[in-house]
DNA sequence: ATCTTGCGTTGAATATTATTCATTATTTTA
DNA sequence: TAAAATAATGAATAATATTCAACGCAAGAT
């Protein structure tokens, strides 16, 4: 997966991951011509990116707020796992709400992502799931007020 | 924007937000099918979501390690800024590593998403993009040694 | 209860796109 | 340099997107 020789990315397939990357939903026949190439030959590159893992998902950002989703809270959290072992990452990372589970470096074992409805959803979801995985020492949650920046995108230079 | 009747879901679009949500590649005849309608009524609802500003973009989401964007990085930022002044965030928006901005409730001020190359390239940035932002008056970073999970996409209720 | 207005849906027609594949070009390797 | 592997093209077909007129249905007005 990690080859350096199966994984080498040329300009024209940067080009391509560029624009998808902004609109995941451009067609093969846009990039083309935006490329100056053949539309089969776009998708069998793309092909080739989605099989290489280049490109993870096609995905649609939605806005939290008309799902009714507009508390974001990040959460450090101790865990008594040791060195190299991380159940309890997994067992966050199943948790639908959480969106980000990292382990970081520092005293604190891991930084987690979690995204609900409100203040009373949150707390819900810290007594009933968080509370359930083992190893848990404690959590300390910093409530986000504004977002003014979120996405995912990648610089990807020339 | 936020129009209580403008903004309102039924179960049709949360339907169709969750599989565009899970593949922004999916094609409006396949939506069609699985909800039993026809594609043009689908085309309907997703400009009108687009329009609503329900869906904010359709993206592709790129594995960072094969663009060579192995290091992520949270930074708590101090500011200096008044209340209701968000100066400092926007500047740090537009630096493109810069993925996330939020404003946090607590002494830090700013937490920041970053994304680089390595730790040179992240020393490289705070010594140059940040460091010319004013208002900055400490910085706290903490390196992430290893992602379990990481996606975007909301919990849609049924 | 009926009318009316507005909104969302359908279905058919057309434009556009995706996808396949044989052929040709290009690069890599021996 | 020749052979082999890899990638690109272009044409043909299948599938999809998109438009739009007609229809249906529901909420509110009369």
């Amino acid at each position: 997966m990690t080859n350096p020789k199966e994984l080498h990315l040329d300009q024209t397939d940067l080009s391509i991951l560029r624009l998808m990357q902004d609109n995941a939903r451009i067609s093969n026949a846009d990039i083309a011509r935006e490329l100056e190439m053949a539309p089969s030959g776009v998708l069998e590159r793309v092909k080739k990116l989605e099989q290489k893992e280049v490109i993870l998902q096609y995905t649609t950002r939605l806005n939290p707020l008309a799902l009714h989703q507009s508390l974001l809270a990040f959460v450090f959290i101790k865990s008594a796992d040791g060195m190299g072992c991380n159940d309890t990452a997994k067992l966050l990372a199943e948790v639908p709400e959480v969106q980000e589970v990292h382990h970081v470096a520092g005293e604190d074992c891991y930084l987690v992502k979690i995204r609900t409805s409100d203040s009373a959803s949150l707390m819900y979801l810290m007594r009933n799931s968080l509370s359930k995985i083992p190893n848990i020492l404690s959590t300390r949650t910093t409530i986000v007020l504004e977002t003014v920046k979120e996405q995912q995108q990648l610089v990807i230079t020339k």
